[in-house]
DNA sequence: TATTAGCACTCGAAACTTTAGAGTGCTAAC
DNA sequence: GTTAGCACTCTAAAGTTTCGAGTGCTAATA
């Protein structure tokens, strides 16, 4: 269908999911001629919504209500939205989110489950907030810090200042500078060397150049592996499934459940947010989303970056009938926040 | 009310209670009747369960309906259980609880988290799992790891072997070998320490005694009080939250709406966790309840030590009819499989 | 030709009514 | 003390009715 709306069609169709998204009932012609006047009859707004339900913009539930927006008018909006509308928070709502984010930040954690909180309640959907640690960090060196006679902590810092450690066995007999040489050894073969980079193989030359105590070798492996375990896990922090219940599209038990059921798998959240971590801001609306259990809904996300490296991701689930203008104008305002208080902790 | 009841009325009250735990319609004489056979006809059992409400263990939601068991109806019930009436899970559900621990188990973490959903799941309600850190280790000593030119790594030790770190920028002009002093000054003066006991006046005599430079010396308190702060922390794991869904009490939006607000605070459902952390198990049946939100709903809690220290707290959430029983019992048998697994864990 | 008033028609939501049945309490008999 | 019998109660479910918002079509109008 390449018909190209009308000017007014467009603005009836605009009016429509505006109309929608404000009162989740479907809207009738007179309500469109009432609230908006636009020096039209309802007579004729009729005619033009059966023409935008001809061309797939316009459902109707059933024949005696009005109309509701097809997930291709969602489309078509948000599509518009992107090329330039100047998006923008209201005062109002900069002052609010300021205020919330003041309540209490302890941590980095905190932050995040700060910004899902936000997130959630501006834009009275679940949100999702996904922290990045797919990181391209490289081995530096490792050390043995003396803990008591039978144990040693192994440590092992990466070359942007992450450091990891263990609880390892000090083999019987074995002295405090053997220890520290051999973690010299090991570190100067692996050092430099990108985490991802370091496979099984390069583990077993590793073995086979310390030729050491075969116990304190597998520890050593056992630490190396870990702290590329730790340093590729992205936490995952979630916000306002108490908003599930204040939708009137959840009113439906069964729908509600599907949801709840996908935000409970954190690992199918996670692949899903993913999948949309290349393009900046995406937006997923109803059945374009692959994922089963939230193919009546639509998903917001937005990824960030700080020097190419993916960081972050900020995510709402909802239905389709959603305040896509106002959620994309939070968190781009959240983005914005975070950066800057990212960059302070970075100080510190 | 210190009457006694006979052992006909504590039966037929014990089955009323087996009766709405199962099937949450309010049980009438007939069903009882019907369902066990006691060898009473349906008119003797309407007289005892006429007196049972005077007493106080029988409510009736309305004349024409059969009756349900009031709050001391289940305290009655729950005390005779932890009187020795055999414990036990069906063999069954010991092999579901053992195939589902086995799904994903990386970290430490993803056993709590497996807890919570495998407690969520036998429960058929919503769990929290408190994993304690609410430790009494002492601080042993701190390092500096070298970094890059400008910034080393402050490490923390205890002598538990917990480790923390943070990246710190070294004062300009500093050398590796002063550093390396400093940080055996501070190491002998909290060495021993209980990481408790470190208050800030300690810290202020730190601070005359290295009168080093001054940069850094804000570092290492912050470094400490970062250790202070990583220490004490205890984690959270929820469960189950889709679970309210099938429960039919929560048909009723508001009071969903209710639990979901408290499971989203999660300051608030700590502190409750923690009030009942002295007792080993504890239930807590609607108005016993202190919080609010929760004031219609049942508690089961069980806190764990391991060498008099609270490592972990098990809590199941849900309507006051609630499988108490089974619930004991899942959670008796998850304790000690956990026993074993930390054990495994901590020899690694 | 585009717009609009007018009107018959549709259909769901809400209000109301009816019915069925589960459960009770009481009384009188066993 | 127990129980059969029965009148009475009250809810949930099913069935009706009513109301109104909304439509589509037609014919008049600009």
């Amino acid at each position: 269908m390449i018909t190209v709306l009308t000017d007014r069609q467009k603005k009836i169709l605009q009016l429509i999911i505006d109309d929608y998204i404000e009162t989740a009932e479907p809207v009738g012609s007179r309500t469109i001629a009432r609230k908006y006047n636009l020096g039209i009859s309802p007579a004729t707004i009729r005619n033009e919504m059966s023409d935008l339900e001809l061309l797939g913009y316009l459902e109707q539930p059933h024949t005696s209500a009005g109309r509701i927006p097809s997930a291709a008018a969602y489309r078509l909006y948000v599509d518009s939205l992107s090329k330039g509308d100047s998006l923008g928070l209201s005062p109002n709502d900069m002052a609010l989110i300021n205020s919330w984010y003041k309540e209490r930040v302890h941590s980095i954690d905190d932050i995040f489950q700060s910004t899902a909180k936000i997130l959630s309640r501006m834009s009275k959907n679940v949100s999702v907030v996904l922290a990045n640690k797919d990181s391209q960090s490289s081995f530096s060196y490792m050390k043995f810090l003396p803990l008591n006679a039978h144990q040693a902590i192994l440590c092992i810092v990466t070359e942007e200042g992450n450091v990891d450690h263990g609880v390892v066995e000090i083999p019987a007999g074995m002295k405090q500078e053997e220890m520290e040489r051999l973690a010299e050894r090991v570190s100067r073969f692996l050092n430099g060397k990108k985490l991802n980079d370091i496979t099984n193989d390069l583990l077993n030359e590793v073995r086979e150049a310390i030729a050491g105590d075969k116990s304190l070798y597998v520890s050593i492996i056992n630490g190396i592996k870990k702290v590329k375990a730790a340093q590729q896990e992205n936490k995952m922090f979630l916000g306002g499934t108490k908003q599930l219940l204040n939708q009137p599209e959840f009113k439906d038990t069964e729908r509600m459940r599907e949801l709840l059921g996908v935000l409970e798998e954190e690992q199918m959240l996670k692949d899903m947010l993913m999948a949309g971590k290349d393009s900046g801001l995406k937006v997923t609306i109803g059945s374009e989303n692959k994922f089963s259990g939230i193919q009546d809904c639509s998903m917001i996300q937005a990824t960030y970056r700080l020097n190419g490296q993916v960081v972050g991701t900020l995510a709402v689930l909802g239905p389709t009938r959603m305040e896509y203008r106002k959620v994309i104008s939070v968190m781009d305002y959240l983005h914005n926040y975070l950066k800057v208080v990212m960059n302070k902790i970075d100080e510190k």
